[in-house]
Formats: structure tokens, sequence, C-alpha cells
DNA sequence: AATTATTTGTGCGTATGTATC
DNA sequence: AGATACATACGCACAAATAAT
């Protein structure tokens, strides 16, 4: 009984219906203004006043002389901004001014614009970048490194509202449990598995691993490192496995003691990555460890650091140029179809240097 | 007498009119629709009539029962975008990934959004960069480094139309002449004429100097180099000053006997920059050439390149982070206000490291 | 090329409803 | 409670643009 609603919203209504259910198409022309008063029985300046509100919408648009059309901006998807943000941990250092370099491209030629943020892999900038998307709604997608994603986030409740708002997001280098978004990755426990497995055929058996613990790309690397173990039939050892955090890698003098201890029964050692590795050569130096003589490095990721280190290292190299390219692709694809399967994962290779020792 | 205006009109422009002239402000209420139309002598419908377009267009807000209210959302200025654009030559090699690092800090940290582009230096990319900024206008701002700054550019008609637009640019490294937009860099004069200086001082009468063509950073940082050399009362010998461009600089191999026969009389050398200073370095390996026992060699930019070379190159220091800084700062200063003046040289210093002899 | 019918745009009139102060 | 404000709704007449004849 609580007649509220103002006759004219019938109009707006009826239009917007016939809009969704398909009988009303872009293009198409709408009944005239004297047919649809005799319509809906209310007068000319009521169909009008209906219209109006269709105008202001951007559903209609009237054409004097002509007649009024429906409007291909159809109401539900608003204007592209023509945006797609690229929030990684870091800029400056690592693989990541080349994976920014070869999406930058992939996106140019695409027609798109890239906005940058970068997380330092902490959780406060991760969320504020994250609501600041939310807030003015000014991109069209989101290629996105996770922040610490071995530890339970407090913000994927930001990016469910995202996922909500059917803005397409695809994770980069790893990916968040429990959240149903695509990913675009190296397979790191296969990383981990031919780092291992590639120790193993040069004859060690007593194997340190140092991985990163607050982050997910870790336990995938040391989950294909400990089935490497097991499937040469060698046994773990807790004490040969050390885990590290973000800080950690910024302080690794801090625990040259507390690694050297663990890893001195070893003859060969798989680092997180080549920021590890190269601390851990550094260490050695420091404590007259020869590498590869007394011991045996290899690290995952191949990036400049591994190539230019004093020893040049062994690696499991990730594929960077494809890896920026893959994504980028894809987040042009999810966005013309928002059902298109974007994950996709890289298998990785071994970049072979010196420092491994072949025993025996 | 082309009376086409519709009478609703009238009070559409009456309104923006007394806006401009500020004599109606943010929150101000409007005149009551009879009294409108009293003093328009048109009828309370045509009154709302012109009220709906003036809502329509955002400039007022109606509440029932209260009245009509001016809206914040003053007509003149369009909504911001919050993207402030940066486009570099480059972004994965050199100072680029630390000086993007430091704005997009800056950017992020005052609530905008920092878009980045990559022209390669090549004015191809560069046209389609600023044309996308015109066709789109989605940026409030842009930082952008010049490309081939030392030759005449085509595209100057277009930062023109950009300029015209008043969106605010400004210059990073170096600027295009006859163009009266702002600039933060380093004054390369200043850093030409230090280098050569430092190998003055340490002795060197018979100093080359590479240069790029292509480039006016080159032809300040030659000017700067031309001045120490004239000041000392030395003499200039064409045949010691070696220019080369953009293409060269990737295949220097191609260079190797021009330039190594240009400079075999000299003891020193002013190189361009750490990318040529590199490759005069493994050149001078190639050759037996001993750096810095028979060849003095100071560079200009003092990036990582010059730190971890083989032998650590003397280099003029760039302000890296304080330039990103700067440049960030000012561009938010100059979308706020618009006559800001935002130019800035940054006075270079010396890194001594092992790349010059003291002779004597 | 001109005419005519159709369609939207402008302008005003009246009456009543409903929210605000 | 009453005055005032905007909102809805219907009525009519004519203008201007368009499209078809």
């Amino acid at each position: 009984m609580n007649e509220k609603v103002p006759k004219y919203m019938e109009l707006v209504n009826w239009v917007k219906l016939k809009l969704e259910a398909g009988e009303l198409n872009t293009g198409d022309k709408l009944y005239s203004e004297n047919q649809l008063s005799k319509m809906f029985s209310m007068s000319r300046q009521t169909v009008r006043h209906g219209i109006s509100k269709l105008e202001q919408e951007g559903i209609v648009e009237r054409i004097q002389g002509s007649g009024t059309y429906l409007c291909n901006k159809g109401m539900v998807k608003q204007p592209k901004t023509l945006n797609i943000a690229v929030v990684t941990t870091y800029v400056d250092r690592y693989i990541f001014p080349n994976v920014i370099k070869e999406m930058e491209k992939v996106i140019s030629s695409a027609g798109y614009f890239t906005q940058i943020a970068f997380t330092y892999n902490t959780l406060e900038r991760e969320r504020a970048i994250l609501q600041k998307f939310l807030d003015h709604n000014i991109v069209d997608g989101i290629i996105i490194e996770p922040t610490k994603s071995g530890l339970p986030n407090p913000n994927i409740e930001l990016y469910r509202q995202l996922k909500r708002r059917k803005i397409p997001i695809i994770f980069i280098n790893c990916y968040y449990p429990n959240l149903d978004l695509p990913h675009v990755a190296m397979d790191d426990r296969i990383a981990g598995l031919l780092a291992v497995n590639h120790l193993i055929e040069a004859g060690h058996k007593r194997i340190a691993g140092i991985f990163k613990a607050d982050d997910r790309q870790g336990h995938f690397r040391y989950t294909g490192f400990i089935k490497g173990l097991l499937s040469a039939g060698l046994d773990i050892h807790d004490d040969h496995i050390i885990w590290i955090d973000t800080e950690d890698t910024n302080h690794m003098e801090d625990n040259e003691s507390r690694i050297l201890n663990r890893i001195k029964d070893c003859t060969a050692s798989v680092c997180y990555n080549d920021e590890v590795a190269v601390s851990i050569v550094e260490m050695c130096k420091r404590n007259k460890i020869s590498i590869p003589q007394q011991l045996s490095i290899i690290s995952i990721d191949d990036s400049d650091l591994a190539a230019y280190c004093e020893i040049p290292l062994t690696s499991i190299a990730y594929p960077i140029k494809e890896l920026g390219e893959k994504v980028a692709t894809n987040m042009i694809q999810l966005i013309q179809n928002y059902n298109f399967d974007a994950n996709y994962d890289f298998i990785p290779t071994i970049s072979m240097r010196d420092s491994v020792r072949r025993l025996r």
C-alpha cells in the first residue's frame, strides 16, 4: 500500500528490465513519447520525465525529430579507465625492473596505461594501495605480487571487495590461499625440486636448505626441496633447514653464527633466492669457507646477482621476460573476457655456473 | 537576432556567471523556484527545467522541502584523475629504477597514482605516449625525460598542446630548448667542468672527452669540459673529442678502433656517463691498456655501474634520490598552484674511486 | 525539391503531494 | 501547525528537427 514510487519510475524500470532481458538492445529505437503515453496511461509530460531520468543515467539518447534511442552505455558497466595497475614488492632491485619493463611493453601496446605502486613487502602499504583502488575506482585491472604470502593476511578482505566489483586481478610470483583468483608464476615446487636434485646428482648427501618463512614461495620451494630429498632416499635433518624472514634478509650479518652452525655439517645448500645466496657467499668469505670446494651453493631466480656474483652462482632460472609478458597478456584478455582463465605456471630450468662442486 | 537559445538557458547561464563572478558560492542557497519564476518572468516549470540542467551538470543540488543549493563541483575544473605520469627513456638499468622508486614514494604519499611509460629514447614512442595523454586526458601532471634532446624534435608541438591544456609538465634530467617548461636536473655544465678540473688538478694535460651527440646533456657536459680546458689554459684538440650517439652505445665494439686511435695520445678521458666509461674500461682491457696507469678515466652519473665496475670508477655524482624526490614534490606543488616555479638544478659533487691516477 | 507526418523540444497553466523548518 | 520549499502529475500549444512521400 506504500505507493511511494513516482509514476514515471514505472517507465524507467520497464526500460531497464527490457534492456536486461535483451528485448531492447543497443541502438534500438524506443517507442515514441505519445505511444508510451498511451501504453502506460500517463501524460506525455510524465513520459518525458521518465525518459529524462534514463537520459541522465546514459541509458537512452534523444534525437529531436527522430526518436529516442538506447545507448551503448548500458547502465551496468562503468567507463574504462584504461589503467592497469602493477603492484610489486620492490622496484629498484633484483628481477623487478625487468619484469616491469616487459609488462609495460605489452600494456602500452594494447593501448592501456601502466600504473605502478610498491608495497616494500609490508602489509600497511599493501592495504593503503588496495584501499586507494577501492576508493577511487581508477583501474581496469590489477597485477599484484602478494605481500608476506606465507602468513595470514588481514588484507584478504580488500581483495574480496575488489573481486566483487569484478575488477580483474592476477597475482604474480605467488598467490594467497583461500582466494580464488588467477596467478602467473614459476612453479616454485619444481624450482625447489630441481635445485636439490642437481645437488644430489652431483653427489651431495648432506644438504642444507635456507628458506623464507613469511613468503609462500618459500613454502613451495621448501616443499620441492623435501620431495627431492625423500625420493632420493636421503634423511631429513630438521637442523639443516633454516627459516628466515623478510627482516632477516636485510640484516643477514645478525644471522651469521646461527646459519653457519647449522650448515657446517653439510656439503651443499639450497638457497631461497639469489639475494640470500649472495649473503651466504659473503658470509663464507668472511669465515674462510671456500665455495664450491667446502660448500656448494645453488640458488633460485637466476637474476643478475647470480650472474655477476664474485663466484658466479648456479641458479634455477626464473623466466623473467616471459613472466612479464605472459601476465600482461593475460590481463588484457581477462579485461576483455571476465571468464578467461588467466592462470599460468612456468616450468623453471637450471642455469649452471661455478658454485656447485661435483663430488667423487 | 538569432534568438535560438531556449528561455531556460537564461537562468542556467545566469547561475554560471554568478558562480564565476563569486557572487554565488559553494553551499549557498539559490532563490526559490517561485522567486526565480518572478525574477526571470518565466513559469515555474521553465525555472525547474533550467535547474534540472544545472543539476545534471552537477552545479546545484535540490533538497525537497529545503531548497536548491550550489554544489562544490564547480563546473570549471574537470575532475582530477589522480594520475601523475612518469615517462623515462629506460626502466631496467642505470639510475632509472632508483629514480622511479623515489618518485613513487612521494607521489603515492601525496595521494596520487604513478603512471609509467618508457620511450627507449625513440621519437616514435615519445610521440605515441604524448598523443595518448592528449587523447585520453587521463593525467594531472607529467614528469618526463626528453628523448634525443640534442636533436630537433618533431614532437615539440605535442608538448605545446599539453601546455595549452594547462597540464603541468616537468622535465627531468634534461629539457628541450625553445619550450618554456620547468625542469629538475643536475647542472650538466658543472658536471663536465668538475670532471675535467679533477683531471687537470691531478696533473693531466692531454685529456680526451667522449660525449653523446643526440642528447643535450651531452652538449652541456661538453660545454663544461671545454670551459675547464680553456680556463686552465690548455689547448683544445678536436680529435680528442669523440661524439657518439644512442645507437653507438649499444654497439661500442664497432667504435673500438675509432675511439682508441683518437685517445692514444691522451693520459686521461672524461666519459659522458658510466655506461660509456664501462665500455671504455672493457675496451682497454681487451687492448692491454691499463687503467689508471696508462689511462685515467672519470665518468659522470655515479651509478651502480661506477661503484661495482672491475676498476671502481671516479665519477661525478648524480643526486639520484634527491632528484626523484625533488621532481615529484615540485609536481605536487605545481598541480596545486599552476604558477609555482618548479625549476631546480642540482650542483653535482665528485665520488672519488680508483680510475684516476695522480701524475708526478 | 517541396510537402507532410512524426518526433522531440520549449513554454506555460493548474493541482496536489511531501519534506523541511 | 503552518508556511515554504521542491516533487509529481496532467493539460495544452507551438517550434524545430527529421524522415518519408
